[in-house]
RNA sequence: GGAGAGAUGGCAGAGUGGUUGAAUGCGGCGGUCUCGAAAACCGUUGUUCUACUAUCGUGGAACCGGGGGUUCGAAUCCCCCUCUCUCCGCCA
């Protein structure tokens, strides 16, 4: 979330980047400072009262020790009106904190100026596109009709054994998609990465860390019985890992790479667009999340661009990069990259990764931050990538490279999957 | 799942009601010494909020797993929760 400081001593700032949002509820940020200038006042007399309350307690300690107790006695009592004065200062600070927080966690994280302004993904820039639009005979297959033809995938199984969107990988199709998964990994560890296994449930916390909750809560699976949920991405165990954490700046940046399958209800999708691999309950990526220094943060996400620019050209695949406009950004993101590959036989774009940096939107609600070089403690700016998500990337894979004799394995990938052809 | 023990600063580890934000050691930082380093010695060493201050800073409040309670006063006493460890059971 944003901090209070920063909407009171940068508010035309705030208000012009949050326009980019189309986020014009002003009042509420008016609101946001109103209630903080009273909880000031609030704390202060608290503060004072506490203090006198301290004080008294000296005393009545030393009276004790030289016998005189009856003086001792008076200074109780006025402890007591004190302490009752305290505790009504106490419960209103409370309040006052809570109505902050409630309308601060509504304000969606401030677009980077460069954002363009825009409501939906009509408005977004493309701002690069790279390799060949593959040409494709006419009796070309969509990579659903491949999938059954090659038996790669198997979404009646799934179907059976769980519902719709959670499909088993078969044969060649599973063996695929280890091979991806090992290459994106090896990819990312040889850029600096740190690989990390992490959990697929996580806490509350966390979920509220990485800005899941409270308002995606709809978005994720949950485990009630244990109060847990299950990850829509690994974003959010890698960077919670953080989470309570100063770094020293020579710790950063903090580069880390994670493969997990990633859970997500997807309630309201339904159609065309979702067939086959296009949208599933569960699938498997592998996330590169970086914690970075605030001076340096947006020459990482360009870093994170070309990680996963440069994974896309090694697979051989058609992909161009849009810049999402302030209305298509997520809540927590000041700045986002999509990539999208072009899937032939659909003749569709596909995202298949999303780079985004949060500046401190994230490392604010869970309280990360950075002791640079002189001591001072600043914030920590969050990002991650996807790099890449699979299923899509095998979709555009299976389409873009189908000929009469089979489907052809692009070379980098030849090592992990073992064969060359489906 | 059953029984017991515990949770203190970056780490180790004292502290069982009164200047204790917290001894001591290690680590870190600064200095003396040295051509330089080590050793030794000296000093320093958390976070959040807040008032005053141009700044350095000074003062106040809170924080000893989390929450609540007792008390003039709580790291210290009481209650609840969470987690960790040991033993037993189960088990990939």
């Amino acid at each position: 979330m944003l901090t209070i400081p920063f909407l009171r001593d940068f508010k035309e700032e705030a208000l012009k980047r949050l326009n980019l949002k189309n986020f014009t509820n002003h009042s509420l940020i008016d609101e946001i400072l109103g209630l903080d200038d009273e909880r000031r006042l609030v704390q202060k007399e608290n503060d004072d009262t506490l203090a006198a309350m301290n004080q008294i307690a000296k005393e009545v300690g030393s009276l004790f020790k030289i016998g005189k107790a009856q003086e001792a006695n008076v200074l109780k009592e006025k402890n007591a009106e004190l302490k009752e004065k305290s505790r009504i200062l106490a419960e209103k600070l409370e309040l006052l904190k809570e109505q902050i927080q409630v309308r601060l966690v509504e304000i969606p994280n401030a677009p980077h100026l460069s954002v363009p302004a825009g409501r939906t993904a009509a408005d977004n820039l493309i701002v690069a596109s790279s390799g060949q639009m593959p040409q494709l005979p006419a009796n070309a297959l969509p990579h659903w009709d491949l999938i059954s033809k090659y038996d790669l995938v198997d979404f009646e199984l799934g179907n059976k054994v769980t519902g719709a969107g959670f499909p088993f990988y078969k044969g060649k199709g599973a063996r695929l998609q280890r091979a991806l998964i090992n290459f994106f990994l090896d990819q990312a560890i040889a850029a600096g990465y740190q690989e990390v296994q992490p959990p697929l449930l996580v806490n509350e916390a966390s979920a509220y860390g990485t800005g899941q909750l409270p308002d995606k809560e709809a978005q994720m699976y949950t485990v009630g019985l244990d109060n847990l949920y299950l990850i829509p991405t690994a974003e959010v165990p890698v960077t919670n890992i953080y989470r309570d954490r100063i770094l020293q700046e020579n710790e950063l940046p903090v580069k880390n790479v994670a493969y997990s399958n990633c859970f997500r209800r997807e309630a309201g999708s339904w159609g065309k667009h979702v067939r086959g691999l296009n949208r599933l309950h569960q699938f498997d990526k592998v996330e590169i999340v970086q914690i970075a220094h605030p001076d340096t943060s947006y020459e990482v996400l360009e870093e994170m661009r070309a990680h996963v620019a440069q994974l896309l050209d090694r697979l051989e695949l058609p992909y161009r990069v849009v810049k999402l406009c302030g209305g298509d950004m997520s809540f927590a993101s000041a700045l986002t990259y999509d990539f999208e590959v072009y899937s032939a036989a659909q003749q569709m774009w596909l995202e298949v990764s999303s780079v985004s940096n949060f500046e401190g939107f994230q490392a604010n609600r869970m309280k990360l931050r950075i002791k640079d070089k002189n001591g001072q403690i600043q914030q920590a700016h969050t990002l991650n990538g996807s790099a890449l998500a699979l299923p899509r990337i095998v979709a555009a894979l299976l389409e873009n490279n189908q000929t009469e004799e089979g489907i052809n394995i692009p070379q980098v990938l030849h090592q992990y999957t073992g064969f060359e052809k489906i």
